[in-house]
DNA sequence: CAAATATATTAGGCAAGCCTAACTTCTGTC
DNA sequence: GACAGAAGTTAGGCTTGCCTAATATATTTG
């Protein structure tokens, strides 16, 4: 009943993820799909796939489509999650362009603890939560990276 | 005269800043030194020193101290940079506890792209320029954490 | 200054993660 | 249903980065 503990290496979290990206996306995954997902031969997908497989994270049939086994699915998702959430915030707040944004979180979400994921969470959470949206101090930021100087000093949009 | 070209693995990056950081707190700098730093073996010590030298960033005598060399420097130097700005931001912005901003500085400086990175420079530098420091919305995004909602409604300490 | 100790190096091994090439199985079409 | 092409698998090789054990050099100390 206890989850296998030992946390899966940063490539076999690329590898699971993209099971699920794939799954979502196209309904079946191949390992095809995951060597073009992952740019590498499907030799590498196939052997990474086998330590899913010990770990019970994936099921497949021999020759067949790969499918997430339950545990496999809340990993997967939760990755996908810090990815996505990762890519907001570099492209949301930081204002980094989209490919960029994705790029970095790919990279990064293996290395990043949890405490300072959740707190990037939050912060996003804190921005929305702003009465106004964008924030003005964010936009000022926008400015500043823009403009390379602050904004001029606020006229509020939303005077009282 | 041109440098050379293809980045280090993040395994000599974290050998190369940690030459940096013993030769600026003792001084000079010992295998021994590095792999304490490093928490591992003296002898993968000398095989990642070797690389470096290939590289021209360090210089060793036989049996000796390390030295950076000028390019061995700058690199350091950049990488080292990166560190301390990554692991200010995760502690100061994000209010992550100083080991563990540290820790995650450690492990996605790495990782980060170019463009990214700076931004989150701007980003401090930004906060530093706000009229109030720490600014309002950083100190209410501190409440937000802590207290896990919104500050009441401010009553600013500059009023005008 | 010689022995003991500390430090650095070398040699050889291992795991992860990628590759190519050869082979097996599956699938769609005639 | 046979067979050609597509997809998956296996075998074996390479690099990186770590290790231990044995060896070489430096340094300290009686």
């Amino acid at each position: 009943m206890v989850a296998t503990t030992a946390r899966i290496s940063p490539s076999l979290e690329d590898y699971l993820e993209g099971v699920l990206i794939v799954k979502e996306k196209k309904g079946i995954v191949r390992v095809k799909d995951l060597a073009k997902l992952l740019n590498v031969r499907a030799s590498s997908v196939v052997e990474a796939l086998q330590k899913l497989k010990e770990r019970k994270l994936i099921v497949q049939q021999h020759y067949g489509y790969v499918e997430l086994t339950p545990e496999g699915t809340n990993v997967a998702k939760t990755l996908y999650e810090r990815h996505n959430t990762l890519t907001r915030f570099f492209h949301e707040v930081l204002g980094i362009d989209e490919k960029t944004s994705e790029e970095d979180a790919c990279k990064i979400e293996h290395y990043l603890s949890r405490e300072t994921f959740e707190r990037i969470v939050k912060f996003i959470k804190f921005i929305e939560t702003c009465p106004l949206d964008p924030p003005e101090w964010l936009s000022s930021f926008h400015y500043f990276v823009k403009h390379r100087k602050r904004p001029p000093k606020s006229r509020a949009k939303h005077p009282r």
